[in-house]
Formats: structure tokens, C-alpha cells, sequence
DNA sequence: GCCCCGCATTGATCTGGATCAAAACCGCGC
DNA sequence: GCGCGGTTTTGATCCAGATCAATGCGGGGC
């Protein structure tokens, strides 16, 4: 397994037989941008670690409207939240590579290593915390706070992933932000111009320039 | 430990033995309506596990608005989602009993228990889905949708605690349901009238009676 | 019983962000 | 370079829910 998230990832913990062991159970799969790595509601027969690329991961209502409840980045595990069924869908933004797990195998071996249990719960806390970061974000702030902390937030992954920069790549189109911070893609369009007039933000292609960390600290609080 | 909520707990998973490990750990507090269990940012010495009583769980930003991320019932584990501090504040309802265990002790028998840590992770993983919940909910729903979905979730959460009925308690405030659904007072005052109006529901003291699930569980999707 | 006092309801008005509607931009294929 | 389809930006208007402002109501203390 040429993991180039190893350090980042669920794998961290484990020993060097143990990851042998992981070996034997992944595949490696790719997925082109735009398309589908599972379904809401499909039964959960394999599991993923991100291990490239950008993936969106929404719940859709019956009418369409859609929320988009993470977006995954290299090191992401999926899988976590489900019993069954996956209780929202994923699809890739830009080219997807994946390890994938037959859930059955890695249910298995979850129950024989404590410590792959251990690192896969201090993921899901951590996914809590920022679940309800996430819902005081939807909930109680404006259009302008959401952005700002949004950004920061994407330029806080991109730095843990090893890519510090006041420059940071957003892969996802206007209308999957919008869909992330609770907004319309006209809403999210206007903010993103109101920050670049105030010289908050430099917009460039696929990307934003933060020029005023701290103001933007400040704003998210 | 004179739990009322072992079935349905933490402690579910254990076998007798271990629970007298447990008992030892716990001590049982009571906190009066309105107390404090914790606070957000506060040094997490003990975790809890509710026994009796209704909770609110927020987070405030430094002006004051406030997010409710949840309302713990008997049953429910407070601590899972924080690393040295807490994330969100918790304060009782109304009468509030818990078991508390100190963090080090139980973060030493979680260590060398796995029935208990695969427990804590299926809580966990619930929590998380029940959070994405949350996010479609305050993303994406309209007032009226908001608080259909509310009404059938209480309903159903008091139902899995032994106490099924249509006639559903509701022991927070107007305000405290306005924080988690992301409204203000006002738009929730209006929209219970509005549900009343319909007999969607009958407003009772302390709670109220859902006389149309089917419309309901509709217009929840 | 009656007076508070904190909560809830109702009413009037305002507004942030949604909706509707063009234009502008930006690759990409030919 | 030019035309074309999808995305983004900008503009004009609208409206769900916020805000501001009384009024109503219920339970506890005396």
C-alpha cells in the first residue's frame, strides 16, 4: 500500500505486521471527479480511506434540496457513521483515490485490534466536535461569518495535511459551498466579492489568497 | 448503583463484574434546575452518564448567541466528544441526576476493556449521524419543518426510554427550542400556534399531544 | 385571593438572504 | 479564433423569519 497519508490516517497506530494485515484487506480504487463512491441509504458493504483527492458528502431531501455535510480530504476515513446503511452519500470532486475495505473484513478486524478501535473512536469524537462546530455555524451565524470560518477551517486541513499556505486550494465548485454553510450560490458569490473588495481575501483560480488572518480570526471569534 | 437506565446505557455492555468496576468509579450527583454540569473550555475532569432529568448542551459565541447541540435524556453519555476540555457547556433542565466517574479512572478501564470502548464508539457513531441530522435540519428546513422534525424526534426519543405515547413532554423553554433549531423565540411561539391551528399537534402543559403523525412523519420526510 | 415576575404569545415592521433574471466569464472542442 | 455549455457574478425584487413592541398568562409567595 503506497499511502501517502499514512502518518495522517487511521493507520497511524498501527504496528508493521498489523498494517500488513491491513494491506491484505485493502484495494486501491479511483474515481473519476463527479462520480459516485456510495449512496445514501445503500447498503455499507465496503468502508474508505481517502488517501487523494476531494470528496463532498451530502444528504439530499426528498424535493432536492441538498446539504452537504463534509467535505473529505486525504487522510479522511468514511465509514464511520453508518450501521448498515451509509447515512449519506459521497462523490468526488476531483479525482478520487480510495482505500477501500470489505466491511465484513474490517468489522473483523476492528474486534481483535483494540488499537485500531481506539484511533477509529478518537476519529469519530473528532467528527463530533466538529459536527457541532458545524451546526453552531449553521444555526446562529451570518453569511459573511460562515464563509470566513469556512476558509479558515479548509486552510487549517490543507496545513495539517502538510500544504501550509495563506493560499488555499478550494477544488469544490460555489454551489457545494453554498450547500456546506447553509447559503444559495448567489449569497456565497456575493460574500466571496464583498471579502476581495474589503482586501479580506485575493481570489484566484480554484483558490482564495487569505490576506488578513487576523481580521478573519476575529470574525469567526 | 441504582440505575434506572442501565438497558439502554453505556453500562449495557457489561457484564456484572465489571459493572461493581464501574460502581466503584461512580459517584451519583443531583443538580438542581438550572445548575451547571459544565462548562465549554473548562479542564474535563469527570464525564457523565445522565440517570434522571433533561439537560441542554451549547455552545455561545463571545456576543452571546447561543447553539443548543443537544438535549441529554436519562441514558445519555456527556464527555465523548472532547480531548482535555469540554466543547460545549451543559446545564439541567430540570432536576438533573448523573453518574459521574473521574476521567483518568475511566480512561484507564476503557483502556483495558474493549466491550466497553466498542460501546462508547457506537454511541459515538450514533451521535455523529444524529449530528448530520442536525445540519440537513438547520441548513436546509423551513421553521415548520424544523419543528415537525423536533416534535417526531422527542417523541421518539422518549418512546426508546420506555415511555411511548403522542403526548410528548417538553421540559425546555421556548427558547431553549428556538436555540437548536436555529430560530428566534418569536418565529417558534408562532409556528407551535400554527401547528395548533392545523391539529397537528394540541399544546398541553408542559409538552404537547402530535394528533397527526402521518402529516408529520410527511412533511419530515 | 392577589400581586408579581418570568415566560409565552401576538402584532407591526424590517431586513438578510432567497429568488428571479440577465450578463459575463472560462475553458474546451473544432 | 470562434461558438457553446456550464459556472459564476451581478442586478432587481421578494419574502421567511428576525426584530421591535406590547399584551397575555400562569404559578409561586404572602
Amino acid at each position: 500500500m503506497a499511502c501517502t497519508v499514512r502518518l495522517v490516517s487511521v493507520c497511524a497506530s498501527l504496528s508493521v505486521d498489523e498494517l500488513q494485515l491491513l494491506d491484505a484487506l485493502a484495494h486501491e480504487t479511483v474515481f473519476p471527479a463527479k462520480e459516485t463512491l456510495f449512496t445514501q441509504g445503500q447498503p455499507a458493504h465496503s468502508v474508505y480511506n481517502i488517501t487523494a483527492g476531494v470528496a463532498r458528502l451530502y444528504k439530499l431531501l426528498p424535493d432536492g434540496r441538498r446539504q452537504i455535510v463534509g467535505f473529505a480530504l486525504p487522510g479522511d476515513f468514511l465509514g464511520l457513521a453508518m450501521r448498515d446503511a451509509f447515512g449519506f452519500s459521497a462523490d468526488a470532486i476531483d479525482t478520487v483515490t480510495a482505500c477501500a475495505f470489505s466491511r465484513s473484513a474490517y468489522s473483523a478486524l476492528v474486534e481483535e485490534k483494540p488499537h485500531l478501535l481506539r484511533r477509529l473512536h478518537q476519529f469519530a469524537t473528532h467528527e463530533l466536535t466538529l459536527a457541532q462546530e458545524q451546526m453552531m455555524l449553521l444555526g446562529r451565524r451570518t453569511a459573511e461569518e460562515k464563509l470566513t470560518c469556512f476558509l479558515l477551517a479548509m486552510q487549517e486541513r490543507w496545513a495539517k495535511l502538510g500544504k501550509p499556505s495563506v493560499t488555499v486550494p478550494l477544488p469544490m465548485s460555489r454551489q457545494d459551498i453554498a450547500d456546506f454553510l447553509g447559503l444559495t450560490i448567489e449569497t456565497v458569490s456575493r460574500t466571496f466579492t464583498k471579502l476581495a473588495k474589503d482586501k479580506t481575501i485575493l481570489i484566484v483560480p480554484d483558490g482564495v489568497r487569505l490576506m488578513n488572518l487576523d481580521h478573519m480570526a476575529h470574525v469567526a471569534a
